[in-house]
DNA sequence: GTCTATACTGTGATAGAC
DNA sequence: GTCTATCACAGTATAGAC
């Protein structure tokens, strides 16, 4: 193996670690597993991170990150708020779809560090992170069409991220594709009434 | 100890396995750890079930149904059906308040058995549960109150269901209450203007 | 800096004495 | 039916040779 930083070697680690749970599963992400899926010995593990918490929270980081880069393109948003609201809904259920097993990986981190007190405080910082992305969609929306809404934004934004991350929960455990498409559109119908003409 | 019935010691570990599950996690959920929640040895679990997944199997069962029941009053409808939908709302979100660590594990299960494509069956059957609960929740309103609804049942049913998941799960994770009890209220308002009378 | 070897504990599961 | 003893292996973590 040639010799890298410890900063590349925690890199590979932490898109190992990722790899098998996307895989696998949480509860198969092991040292032994995480190390063999990088292609390290398995003492590698313990000079790149203190402890396998260590490296859980830098996976949850980056991860998270990557979900949210992932999901909405804010750059997509037109004059007409219905039109931005369903295409943007569509866009982010057709990504969920596209990745289920990166979904899936979402809610295992998500139980898993709340059942740990020194990471549970990253539960709240994942959530933070989704509503702050539908914050910036619903935004641009503002701007781009001149509205605003019938509700408090803040209420819009939670309902927003509530409607798309358990719709993705329920579809990934049921498995009922239309049931959720003609959800997600009934709910962008919603959200598009919300809309009404800022007075200027 | 006292000799029982495989079936009352088969009850005696699922009862055990949840009280482990809500106290520490799914993770922390071993045969060792069940025993000894359940006060037996070790050795006793393997002639009360033939492997640990076998009792997670009747664990989600058990565990689902539990949740289910606890979860919407129907008899508390009246011919409101705003009111109706608000306050089986709130009766909800009030159960999920009383009993976090149910909910927590009832998202637990849902990924744990996603994991195994022996169990994942078991993920589907668990969300049919939530939605026939939900499904007779908004048949009684429209029996007790007389109206129909401007999406079709199946829609709504699926919207309200996700609407309820989606708010318990991030409030576990990021601990809003405020805003989520907003979140909760705006959705019972949509829902309500969703009831037309039905034209007899 | 890297890897081998290994410590030590925890894991599901089983055999066999009582 | 119950319990002790134990298996075979997987878990995190560390010491020390190179």
């Amino acid at each position: 193996m040639a010799r890298v930083s410890v900063e590349q070697r925690r890199r590979d680690l932490v898109d190992a670690a990722f790899r098998v749970i996307a895989r696998d599963g949480i509860g198969q992400s092991t040292t032994r597993a995480i190390c063999a899926e990088a292609g390290v010995h398995q003492s590698v593990f313990h000079y790149s991170f203190r402890s396998k918490k260590e490296l859980f929270q830098e996976l949850v980081r980056t991860t998270v990150v990557a979900m949210v880069d992932a999901a909405l393109l804010v750059s997509e948003v037109s004059h007409d708020p219905g039109k931005s609201i369903r295409d943007g809904m569509r866009r982010v259920w057709a990504e969920a779809q596209a990745h289920p097993e990166r979904q899936l990986v979402g809610y295992e981190l998500t139980t898993y560090v709340l059942r740990d007190p020194e990471l549970a405080e990253l539960a709240s910082w994942q959530y933070e992170q989704y509503y702050a992305q539908s914050e910036r969609f619903v935004s641009a929306i503002e701007s781009a069409a001149g509205v605003r809404w019938s509700v408090p934004r803040a209420v819009l934004v939670r309902m927003f991220t509530t409607a798309i991350d358990g719709l993705v929960l329920s579809w990934l455990a049921a498995g009922d594709t239309e049931g959720a498409t003609a959800a997600i559109d009934a709910f962008a119908d919603y959200f598009s009434s919300l809309a009404v003409t800022s007075a200027r």
